[in-house]
DNA sequence: CTTGACCCTCTAGCCCACTGTAGGGTTTAT
DNA sequence: ATAAACCCTACAGTGGGCTAGAGGGTCAAG
């Protein structure tokens, strides 16, 4: 029972089971993310059926917004035998305060758009004969607005 | 006096006054964003004093987050002789939305990044001969993580 | 008259995670 | 035997806002 050997599946079975299409495949294999088990004589590729669970894991670290190269990094200290957990947690903590920047930043940065938005509201529109190309936006001074916001 | 011609400007001196690089006016030319007044017979483009003004407001409405897309149309609106103002306003009040989109679902996701970095120091690393990836990550269900956030 | 600083066009590359296409070969079912 | 359904490689394209480089022409100072 336990030499039971499961079928090896062609990429089209593993894009099926996995929900991801042949091409995402290959271009998980062109990054080493993935690898067939086997090449048949045909050339076919031919994967295991724990490479299900692998891209499972790439999809769920993908959901964790991690980046495909975040991802290689994983499976390579994996594939060395040693547990990824600590770059894992790393890379989490990394997300949190990535995240925590951006929200900030784009509160900060709507609060001004709201803020520019009521002081133009008082402002009649550009005339037709006007130099400006639009009070609304000629009124920005850039210093108020902080260029690497969200 | 009303008639003093100021000098026109060459790109350099374009670039150097806007901030910006030669390339980026030659890149903003092929947008129809800003064209020089003239080319003289050395094929030199010169530019009227007037673009600085044109290239500030771009730069401000970058500031404001709008694309060079959404600057094109608010130029084409006003070299048609209309004000561009309500459609600025329009733009403004979408951009202001997304933000708040924008905004909530990085809280909402931050939130999960934070549950599941908390749900995880509890577990013990994955060890060598374990045969998932990450217990960190495999532990992760999909159905509790907003694919499309943030 | 030469050197260096400018200017020109055109093309390619960057980032990311794919998708699509062309132009083939292979397998499977009828 | 044939047609549908699958597989292969290799390359181009997507979006956005640029940057960099090749391979030239032009202009100002000494």
């Amino acid at each position: 029972m336990t030499t039971t050997q499961l079928p090896l599946l062609k990429i089209g079975e593993l894009a099926k089971r996995s929900n991801l299409s042949v091409g995402t495949l290959r271009y998980y294999e062109s990054l080493d993310l993935i690898k067939p088990a086997d090449r048949a004589a045909n050339n076919y590729r031919y994967y295991s059926p724990e490479t299900l669970q692998k891209v499972a894991f790439i999809k769920k670290a993908q959901a964790l917004h991690f980046s495909l190269a975040d991802i290689q990094r994983i499976l390579n200290i994996r594939a060395s035998g040693q547990s990824p957990c600590a770059l894992v947690d790393e890379l989490l903590d990394e997300k949190i305060d990535q995240l925590e920047h951006q929200i900030q930043s784009a509160i900060a940065f709507k609060s001004e758009l709201e803020a520019f938005r009521d002081h133009i509201s008082a402002i009649p529109p550009t005339a037709p004969n006007d130099p400006t190309i639009c009070h609304h936006i000629g009124v920005v001074s850039l210093d108020g607005i902080s260029l690497d916001a969200a």
